[in-house]
Order: structure tokens, then sequence, then C-alpha cells
DNA sequence: CTGAAAGCGCTTACAG
DNA sequence: CTGAAAGCGCTTACAG
């Protein structure tokens, strides 16, 4: 194992100069540089990561907490984030967190309760106040995307507004007996992604004078793709009370519904519409209506803001407070009732 | 910061006696045991990882190197050796590593090339020569779970039966004229999953003495459901030429054909068989013919192989050279041809 | 069973 | 611009 030592020697100097030539700052004559340079290459050697963080308290690692990999939204944040890390010469250290449990604690109070991370990103998750408070202490910056909690520095679409927006693509198209397909939580959590989608259908509704008992037909389920099928298989299932269109909180759910439809034998969108939510890399293949966002987009933005507060101290990050950006894209899956 | 010495004074022992109590082995009278964790407790005291490392040489971290997160088989993957790791107490640091390109490199000369990690999984990654070297070098155990190159324990599937089973249940329904929708890369790189997959389908239709020019039908595609939708619409495109029965290297693929093949207007099982690799968690409500595999399990597995290098040192790994377990589940996109 | 001392591999004031 | 020294927070022989 090739030390700073070996190549100061080899180099002609101390392990000082050694130092402020290859990492630190400082001054190093530029001849001196070079030297120390050509020597570390000659022995091929790379500083120990640990060895330098144990000084200067910087780790050049930041965790990232999310509840899944595997759904489309998680997953291409998760890219998006790491793109981004790597390229600003940052480890990510992953932590899948999944519902509730004592794995879910464990995290907080172990991993994340060492100082191994210069700062968490959550993506997606409800933080409650005990995880809010330990995350706190470390005095480290937290920045989330989407979720809750109490954060330094959270980005997120304005999900009510896209809620909104989808249901009143829909009520602009005719439909009136609209139902939505929800995410788990979304009644019982208000502040989270879901409920945030679930008021702004409200709203819309409300807002058009749609009568109360056509209102409320809203059913939670999974926001995936079989959550979105069997969800769908209930709303679709009464032949008499059935809507004519469907606002799904996630495109993965819409697909399900569009699966379901099929099964049944009602047709999309002819006795059918479908709307999702996400801009999923199959929306286009089932020619899905959607309000697209862009999350590998917003993992790169968290990134930004990470390295913001790490570097640039107290400093109001950039265009705070703006929401993302989302796009209406209709498609094939969504047209005038009959 | 709460440090060691802060547990020691307030426990009225030296630093060297909270270290054996806390982490360490060592003898510690219970009583003394008792008083040191009480302290610790206390103030919050948690261990610098960092500086725990840099005199043990061991980091509890260990390296995934995975080129997709966001493909199911990936995302399971990651999932199991995440669950497993945190398990064991070990963290994870993420290496999405992209195709080719300089990012690539960047991973294997800086960021593994460092001292930060006890081990390396290498998740479905062809190394080559090159890139093999520079993590021998490093004299970390480096596991695999599928891909090529030299490595310290590989986990797999055995991809060519499995290749074979898929065309030959398609065989003994009657088919002959099989096209094989394989992963991009399959014919250049043999040693690959995709490579293995066609080997087994090259070899069932042989056996089956297919005629060598109904033999060849093979399109090579992503891996993921649009890959196999345009990858079928080609295939399917000339009426005359049409195949009877689809053998796609993955569940993403076999979903994809079969939406190709209703936007074709062609009747799955009816016209057309589909039969997929994976298991994938859609697979059940697209009624999909597949092979499963476990990849949850499977990660948990090149996790356990990587407990057993660090631990056990030079014993063989239990049940190495076996492969991982598949099995067929018929469902309802295959039958006989008309 | 316990403590004093050395040392893991770096970086950072502090002098010069 | 450069070097000697101290120190980051632990663990591990080595004595006792």
């Amino acid at each position: 194992m090739a030390a700073i030592g070996d190549v100061a020697r080899l180099a002609g100097v101390s392990k000082a100069t050694a130092s402020r030539a290859l990492s630190g700052g400082g001054y190093v004559a530029e001849e001196t540089r070079r030297r120390v340079e050509a020597a570390a290459n000659e022995i091929g050697y790379i500083a120990s990561p640990d060895a330098a963080s144990l000084v200067t308290g910087r780790t050049k690692n930041v965790g990232v907490i999310i509840p899944f990999v595997n759904r489309w939204f998680f997953g291409e944040v998760l890219e998006g984030v790491e793109r981004a890390l790597l390229g600003a010469g940052y480890d990510l250290t992953l932590y899948n967190l999944p519902e509730g449990g004592p794995e879910r604690s464990r995290v907080f109070d172990f991993f994340l309760a060492r100082k191994r991370v210069d700062a968490v990103i959550a993506i997606g998750v409800d933080l409650d106040e005990g995880e809010t408070i330990s995350l706190a202490r470390r005095e480290k910056p937290l920045v989330a995307l989407g979720g809750s909690g109490r954060v330094d520095a959270r980005l997120s679409i304005d999900d009510r507004a896209v809620g909104q927006l989808a249901t009143e693509h829909l009520l602009h198209l005719g439909h009136t007996r609209i139902a939505h397909l929800a995410g788990l939580g979304a009644a019982e959590r208000p502040e989270s992604v879901q409920g945030h989608r679930l008021e702004g259908f409200r709203d819309a509704m409300a807002a058009a004078g749609i009568p109360a008992e056509h209102r409320n037909v809203v059913l939670e389920a999974e926001m995936d793709l079989p959550g979105g099928y069997t969800g769908a298989l209930q709303l679709l299932g009464h032949p008499g009370a059935r809507p004519t269109a469907v606002f799904a909180a996630s495109d993965e759910m819409a697909i399900g519904a569009i699966r379901a439809a099929e099964r049944l034998g009602i047709g999309v969108p002819e006795e059918l519409s479908v709307i999702g939510v996400d801009g999923h890399a199959y929306a286009e293949m089932f020619e899905l209506t959607t309000v697209e966002q862009y999350p590998g987009e917003q993992g790169r933005a968290a990134v930004e803001a990470v390295m913001a507060l790490l570097l640039g101290g107290e400093e109001p990050l950039p265009d705070s407070g703006a929401p993302l950006p989302t796009r209406l894209v209709v498609r094939a899956t969504t047209s005038a009732p009959r």
C-alpha cells in the first residue's frame, strides 16, 4: 500500500508538501507539484479517503434514502442523483427504506447517525418527527425531493397543481363522472405526494361544480402497475356506477388501469379515458395521456442543492421555492365521453 | 461530537477498555462493560467508522456496480443486496455503470481504486481485461452475479439452459418457426447473459432438426419493453415470413412483443406464442409464460458469498458452481400453433 | 481483566 | 514556497 510518505520520499519533499501538491490548496511551486505528481503516478498512489476524512471532517459521500428502487420514478431519480454525485467526485451510499418496520429506524438510528456522510438526500419519504430530529442532530444538510417533514431544502413539483391539471383535462373534455385512483395513504397524509394529488383532484371537481355524489369516487392503491390494475378492476366492476374517466396518481397505475379495462372489454378511450402522472418510459408505447415530470433532472437538481449547501454556506439556494417543471402531454387514452 | 475518550472518562476507564467494551473482542469484565455501555448511551456516543477503518483496514462498506437500476431484474437484485448488506451492518456504495464511456473507466480507476470498500459485487457486468486487472490489484473480494470476466466468485443461473428450455417449450407445443428476440450484443459477446441465452436457443433449434433457414431468425434489441416492442414490430412486420412463436430474452421484451402483436392485430396466443425470461412482477398480469428466476434471492446470495470471502478466508464457498434456481411457468401467452 | 503508548494515513496551522 | 509537529478518533499489541 503506497502511502503519501512514499510519494514524498520519492519526490524528495515532505509529506506536507506532497499533500498540498496532490490534493490541498496551499502554495506549491509549479515545478514541485509536477515532481510530486510524477512520483504519485509512478507508484500508483491513491489517497486514503478515510484518513483524509478523519482530519478534514468531510467524507465526500452522500447518503440517499429512498423507499423503492424498483419503481420507475424512483429509479430515474436515483440514476440522476448517482450520475451527478459521481461527476462531483462523491460516493453515494444507498439506504432503501421499506415501509415502517424496524429496518427503517435502524437506518436512522445507526447508519445515518454515524459521521460517514456529508449530507443526506431523501427521495419521496415522509419523515416523522423522530426521524427529523435524529437527522437534524447530525447538523448535516438534508435535502428532500418530494415527500414531507422538516428539511433544509426541498425540491418538489406542485403535486396539487398536477392533480388539478389532470382532472381539469378530463373535465374540459366533458367528463363529469371521474374517478381518482389515488396512492396509498393519500387521505391519511395530506402532505404526502399522493395527498396533494388527491387535493388537486378534489379542488378541480369542486370548482367544476360536480355534484357531491360524483365528486368523491376515490380509491387508494399501491402506486404501481398491479395496484392500478386491481384498483381499476374494483372501480370499473359495477357497470351501473361506472366512471367515464380515471385520473391515476401515477403512470404505472394508469397502465394497470388500461390493462384492467381491456380485460373487462371496456374500450379506451371510447368508453373510458385514462390519464396518469410521470412521463414513464412506457407511456408513449401505451399512448398514455399524462402529466410529465422529469425525475432524472430532479435528481441532478437535488445534488446541486446539496453542493450549494455544502460549499456555499447559508446563502439561499438558486430558484428555491419554485416548483419543478411538469407538462401535460395529451396522447390517445383520453377523449370526450360518448 | 462525543468521542470515545468522553465515554471512557464518564465510565472511569481507559479509552482502550472503552473500545474493547463497545466494539472489540478482548476481555472485559461484565460489570465494566455495562458501565461503559451506560456511559455511551448517556452521551449518545457513536463510533466514527472512518477512524476505525483507518486502523482496522476494514470499512464495513461494499461497492456495488450495476449497469441499470431501472430495469426490473437489476432493481430487484439491488434491493436484495441492500437488505442483506444492511442486515450485516454494511453500507452499500452504488456505482451505476453506463455503457462504455469515460464514466465507466472513472469508476474503476478512481472510485474503486481507493480503499473505501471491503469488497465489490458486480451485477450483470461484462468486465474487460483492464477492469479485471484494476480490481484484482486491490486484493479485495470481487463477487459477480451473472456477467463475465475474471472474478473471485460468480453466482449465476444457467443462461444457456434457460434459453434451451424456453425454446424447447415452444418446440414441444409444435412450433417450428420460432424467432428469438435477443439482447443487444448476444452474438458479439457469447459469454454474456444474452449470449448464453442465444446459444441455448440455437442448441434447441438444432437438436430439433429445424431447417437452417428457419433456425436463425434472431433479432437483437435492448432488453427492455420498448426494445421488445420495436424489435417485435420488425419481426412480425412481414406477414409472409412471420414466426408463430417468439422467445424473448427478458420478460420486459416479451411484454413489449405482446404489445406489438396487439398493435398489429395478431392474436396472442392464437396466432403468436410468446415466452420470456425473468418472472417479472408484471408477468402474471400479462399472463406471460416465462422462465422465472429470483433476483432478490440472488442478491442476498451474492452478499452471503462476499461475507464468506471476507470472514472465512480461502475455503471454498458453499454450493459454489451450482447454478441458481430457475423455473418454467406456463401461463396463457403460449399455446400450440393453429 | 485493564491501561499507556504507538500508530493507522492523512491535513493543517505554525514557523521559517 | 516548504517542513516539523500535532492531531483527527479510533484499535491493538504489549505489559502488568
